[in-house]
DNA sequence: TAGCTACCCACAAACGTTTGTGGGTAGCTG
DNA sequence: CAGCTACCCACAAACGTTTGTGGGTAGCTA
């Protein structure tokens, strides 16, 4: 900048409202020095400028994992719409672990983010860790895994729907005794799902059953150790909604193991739309998550705090639809 | 700083060495300076810090894409190891597009990154925009996919190897006339890949047919239009080795939906040991490519271009040995 | 012409660290 | 006791920006 305001004769001052786009700095000047800074190939250095301010124009993003489809799907959503308003995004993994996501929040403060984007870890059951965040006047948004009973802003799937619409659809495909592969219900997501179960059962006039409700971590063992108990009941299910794909794979590959057929006798839905549920055989039903959608919904929100940055709180919640990929593991089970 | 400077009655130097273990500061003194830090909650300012020695602790990473299990993987690796020395990780993706490599290598320099670490998009030729980083002395390491006929630090699967062992394993289990999927020649695992595939021929005498070479882009449709192809030819093939896990899948697609059985007609194996080969039908034989120690490595390669900052350069190239995965798909050839 | 507005610009102080330089003290050696 | 080493510490200048304050000039109005 120095070189700048040598070359073209005037004070740093004057380059740097020209560089920013300052209203008390004239067109034609603004011109030169953006001419000079191009020819002097001028890289601006923006940890001086978050120094100076206080904040960077870096994008902090908490995830528990990246692998399969859904947190890549949402990151490059917050990439994209990050980038477009002239963010970097740094992305931190939880690895499920309450721990280390308390450290990734130390980190990405200390690196001054201008904003933290969390989808919770499994075993996160208190939220101390992100009252720095909030004191320091940082906004903070949750996506998808967002904290039971606090005040925060977030955007979500309508899981409910999403599972009363796979539910349902596996009524109307001619089901009765629909079993539900269920996840940790201190987590929102498994929570509203099981409720979307229950309520599809509810409008089909179906008494719900807790025997049928399978709790774990939905991986694919449990998917299938639950298959395996929905097997052993005197009265044998015809359908399976897992509240994710894993555990719906897990399902799948034990029935397949018994010789059982699918959908005939028991039509499968998962939720996550995983890519590989367009693998399978038979390829599974499954409710997808608008995955970029929520990423660009989170930094559209964070934006609108940031832009206010001491306007009063005021809890948000983004809400995006569902949408259910029907396939062979549920379909024409009425022939 | 000050606070902590003003409380105990020394100036901010002595607190600064004191924090950062400083040779010249007594260890009662540090003792002192570190409760009174707890005490009061200090939370240091790595924007300043960063500032003023003119690099932070940041590691950058510039990855194609993080679908798949590939670079999840090798990222997870990479974060292992780089929390492990202090470093925190901010991964950009490229999208397979030179133009975003080039803005992210950009966008890194600006958060002035203490390294690179790049995997090549599919479609960078040239690496001038790499010169900014070398120029500017921040180690650059690449790893999986680096730039042909460069003198530069990388790590690399020995993807030779991994295709000779693949082959040969096809080979061995009775095939005769093996084809093979490749990738774009410019890109050195491709190119690898390939000529493990010939090798592997060679030691078994067999003659190598370039109209069982297949090269594209190694998507699951390339796959099976090349196994469209090759199922045309007056005389058919009786194994295929691709050189991603991708174009295997759409091979196999295409057989079953023919009605080829697989091993028994034609019997697959392809690269990178995806979590989807575990679960097709049947599974698929891969070459599995050691992600996480891929990303170890590099940031190993990282921390001692970082602690030799002018030593003169000198290539190196760490290079990992693969593992071949051996699956249904394959197996069994001759009863 | 005095007074006002609208622009345009420079000075200099921050932001929170790190670090080269140099000064001081204690203990030891010869 | 002089001289040396080994510690210990403070001063102050950086690092590259941003921004509040205030000064200057031109053009217009009354």
């Amino acid at each position: 900048m120095a070189d700048l305001a040598r070359e073209l004769g005037v004070s740093m001052t004057t380059i740097s409202r020209a560089l920013s786009d300052h209203h008390s700095i004239g067109a034609a000047t603004k011109q030169r020095v953006l001419k000079l800074a191009k020819k002097l190939n001028y890289q601006p250095n923006h940890l001086a400028a978050a120094l100076r301010r206080g904040q960077s124009r870096l994008l902090g993003v908490v995830v528990p994992y990246i692998e399969g489809k859904f947190f890549p799907s949402v990151i490059q959503g917050i990439e994209q719409a990050a980038s477009k308003a002239g963010f970097s995004v740094i992305v931190c993994q939880s690895h499920e672990n309450v721990e280390l996501e308390r450290r990734n929040v130390e980190t990405l403060l200390n690196a001054q983010v201008a904003g933290v984007l969390v989808s919770l870890a499994r075993n996160t059951q208190e939220f101390h860790h992100f009252d720095k965040v909030r004191s320091r006047g940082i906004p903070l948004v949750f996506f998808d895994r967002i904290p039971a009973g606090e005040q925060v802003n977030s955007v979500v799937l309508n899981d409910h729907e999403g599972a009363l619409q796979a539910t349902r659809h596996l009524l109307e495909q001619g089901c009765r005794r629909v079993a539900h592969l269920a996840g940790p219900q201190h987590i929102n997501i498994y929570r509203h799902r099981r409720q979307g179960y229950l309520d599809a059962l509810a409008a089909f006039g179906i008494a719900p059953d807790e025997a049928l409700i399978d709790y774990s971590d939905m991986t694919t063992e449990d998917g299938a150790a639950a298959m395996r108990r929905l097997l052993a009941l005197p009265n044998p299910v015809d359908g399976v909604f897992a509240a994710g794909d894993s555990a719906i794979l897990g399902a799948m590959q034990l029935l397949k193991s018994k010789g059982i057929s699918i959908p005939r006798d028991i039509a499968l839905a998962g939720f996550s739309n995983e890519g590989f549920t367009a693998i399978t055989e038979p390829r599974l039903t499954s409710v997808d998550q608008r995955c970029e959608e929520m990423g660009e919904a989170a930094v559209r929100l964070f934006l609108e705090l940031a832009a206010a940055p001491h306007a009063p709180f005021a809890q948000r919640q983004v809400v995006l639809q569902p949408e259910l990929f029907v396939r062979e593991s549920s379909l024409q089970r009425q022939p």
